[in-house]
DNA sequence: TAGAAACTTGACTCGGTGAGTCAACTTATT
DNA sequence: AATAAGTTGACTCACCGAGTCAAGTTTCTA
């Protein structure tokens, strides 16, 4: 295959175009390095975010930067690759779960609670949330899904008088990404306090309900 | 005179050593040259913070980056040299300010609104903060100084029942550090908002008085 | 006012890091 | 075994500002 931008798009379930051999065209080796890099990736990435060094990721599947090159075209494409599983499916599940509760005023401690908990175990949510990657379609659902639930949350809390009253929905992301950019560029503090800070935030928003 | 470590000091006004001629051995232009450059440093460090490129620093000076490094002996002597101005006196005003103020509660929203006040318009006091430059003597007593309030307010404030209890001194830093990464690394939000916010964060740590 | 020392500066080198490339080699496929 | 697909070690490149130095300029002194 002649090197270049046309690198072969790894094997997805339903393949449309060609019937034929379905998975793949690619060779064997090929194929289980593509899933061996898939795998490290989701690791390496999910552990210290999308700008941790392709050579790492290399490394962990056991495999050559150069083949990275080959099959992905570059870390834009492996992001893309990986970004649904590493960062979109938990998110996604966030936002649905909070929807399912009834009470606003635990939905928005559930919901901020969560979030934190997830900048804190995935690293790669913040690069996504300080946009430090390209836009690819799934960040834009991400970020939209997101900036929904943010209207919604505050909406609510405003109706239901859970939530001060001049909070906006602007604040609630500057919560979120200041502390995006304090995990990434600080040291991160044990879990215990951790938790305990979101707490003072929450508390620092919400009001009692009437 | 032989370029290298030994760069002449610029004129302090007590000279201890060599009693005639006191206020300096350099020749005219590179005693105002050196005022330029303590001149640009307090604007640009005090604008951009202290990792602002010399380069700027040497351009605002109307002198060339390698004039610098005579007079100065590179950032680190730099910073030395405006320190004190750029950072010490604010922020020892400070706290000087908030431990005369009689009330407690009023003494810690004093103290979260100046600091983040200071913290939104001096970069560098983030510079500091983070110890992203070197253990200078100035550095350690700022450091210093800013410990003891820390624990001044957290006590006093527990004592008197309008701190959380389960507020710590380490909750405090680490509120002050975040808001420093997310200056540092993020976008400045308007003014309104900064401090809408610093409501919120004193809303969430206080409590009311008995 | 000339000679010497002090001072300045443009144009360099350097350093550390990770992206991205490619010619030569290896392996699967037929 | 011939061929094309795939892999890789070793490279270049870019970045970006710190720090250096030989050559030129200015001040000082006598």
């Amino acid at each position: 295959m002649t090197p270049g931008v046309k690198f072969a798009r790894v094997a997805e379930e339903g393949e449309v175009v060609a019937p034929s051999r379905s998975t793949s065209e690619l060779r064997t080796d090929a194929r289980r390095n593509a899933a061996q890099i898939l795998a490290a990736a989701r690791n390496v990435f999910g552990e210290h975010g999308f700008s941790a060094p392709l050579e790492d990721v290399a490394v962990a599947a056991g495999v050559s930067k150069a083949t990275i090159f080959n099959r992905f075209g570059g870390r834009v494409g492996l992001i893309e690759a990986v970004i649904e599983d590493v960062v979109a499916a938990e998110s996604q599940r966030i936002i649905e779960h909070t929807r399912s509760i009834p009470d606003v005023a635990e939905r928005i401690d559930h919901y901020l609670g969560a979030i934190r908990d997830l900048q804190y175990r995935r690293p790669a949510v913040n690069d996504v949330l300080l946009q430090e990657y390209p836009h690819s379609e799934q960040l834009l659902a991400i970020c939209h899904a997101a900036g929904e639930i943010y209207d919604e949350l505050v909406e609510a809390g405003h109706a239901a008088g859970v939530l001060a009253p001049e909070f906006t929905r602007e604040d609630l992301h500057a919560l979120i990404v200041d502390n995006a950019l304090a995990l990434k560029h600080g040291s991160r503090p044990p879990r215990a306090d951790y938790d305990r800070r979101t707490g003072f935030i929450l508390g620092g928003i919400r009001r009692p309900a009437r």
